[in-house]
DNA sequence: AGAAAAGTTTACGTTTACGTAAACTTCATG
DNA sequence: CATGAAGTTTACGTAAACGTAAACTTTTCT
C-alpha cells in the first residue's frame, strides 16, 4: 500500500510556484474551489489542493470561468451510485467535450491563418531585403 | 476581373445570423473592431464587416479579449513596407502561435481527462444496471 | 526580545463585455 | 398618415476575477 507521503505547502509557496498572488489563491477558496486545512489561522495546502490549483489555472487558459471549473471538480467528486445521476454527469461531460472540440477547431483555424500571414510577411521581407 | 458583388447587411440581419444582440455589434464598433459605413444614420455592413464579426466571435470562443482580436486585425492590415515593422509583426505572430499551441495542449489534456471520467461513469453505470 | 517577513480579514476599486432603459428618428405599409 | 418595427445615441448598471490597501496578527530570524 502506498503511504501517500503527505506534503504540504504554504500559500506563499504556491503563489510563487504558480506565479499568482496570494490574493488569488484566497479568492479561489472563497469561491469554494480549494479547501485548505488550517493550523491556527494559517492555511495549509496539500497535494490535492495543489493539483486543483493547477487545474484552475489550466481552466483559465481555456477561458473557463471559476464556476465552470468548480462544476468540473464536482463531476469528479460526484456520487456515482444513482443511475440517473450518472446519466446527468455523462451528459455534462459530453457537452464539455463538445465545447472543447469546437475550441480545438477554432484554434486550428486560427493557427492556419496565422501561419499563412507569417509566410506572407516572410515573403514581403524577402522582397525588401533582396 | 472579379466584380466583388457588393453585398450589404443591416445590423439586425447580422445580429440574427450570429445570434448576438445589436448592442454587441455596436459595442464592437465602439472598440474599433468594425467600421460600417453609414447611409444617413443607419449602419451598413459589408462582407468584410461580416467576416470580421465572425472572427471576433471565434476569438471570443478562444478567450481572446476584444483588444487582442483588434491587434490581430491590425496585423492583417499592417503596413508591410518596413523590414523592422515586419519583424515586429512576425514576432507577434510567433507569440500568438505559441499561446495557441499551449491552449491546444491544454484542451487535449482536458479532453483526455474527460474521456477517462466518461468511461469511469459508464463502468459505474454498467455495474448498477447489471 | 525586537524587527522583518509572511499571513489574515475586510472592504473598496478596476476592467471587460455587454444588458437595460430612456428618449428620439427613420422607414415601410396597410 | 399614423403606427409599428427597426435603428440611433446616451448613459447608467452589472458580473467576474481579481488588485490594492489598510490594519492587525503570527512566525521566523538574528
Amino acid at each position: 500500500m502506498s503511504k501517500h507521503t503527505t506534503v504540504s505547502y504554504s500559500i506563499g509557496e504556491l503563489a510563487k510556484e504558480f506565479d499568482i498572488t496570494t490574493r488569488s489563491i484566497r479568492f479561489y477558496e472563497d469561491q469554494g474551489l480549494i479547501l485548505p486545512t488550517r493550523k491556527g489561522q494559517t492555511r495549509i495546502y496539500n497535494q490535492r489542493d495543489k493539483v486543483r490549483l493547477k487545474l484552475i489555472l489550466r481552466g483559465k487558459r481555456l477561458g473557463f470561468s471559476l464556476a465552470e471549473t468548480g462544476r468540473l471538480f464536482e463531476l469528479y467528486d460526484a456520487d456515482k451510485s444513482s443511475a440517473t445521476q450518472l446519466k446527468t454527469i455523462m451528459d455534462l461531460i459530453a457537452q464539455k467535450k463538445n465545447d472543447l472540440n469546437q475550441q480545438l477547431e477554432d484554434i486550428q483555424a486560427v493557427l492556419i491563418e496565422l501561419t499563412g500571414l507569417e509566410k506572407n510577411c516572410q515573403d514581403a521581407l524577402n522582397l525588401i531585403k533582396k
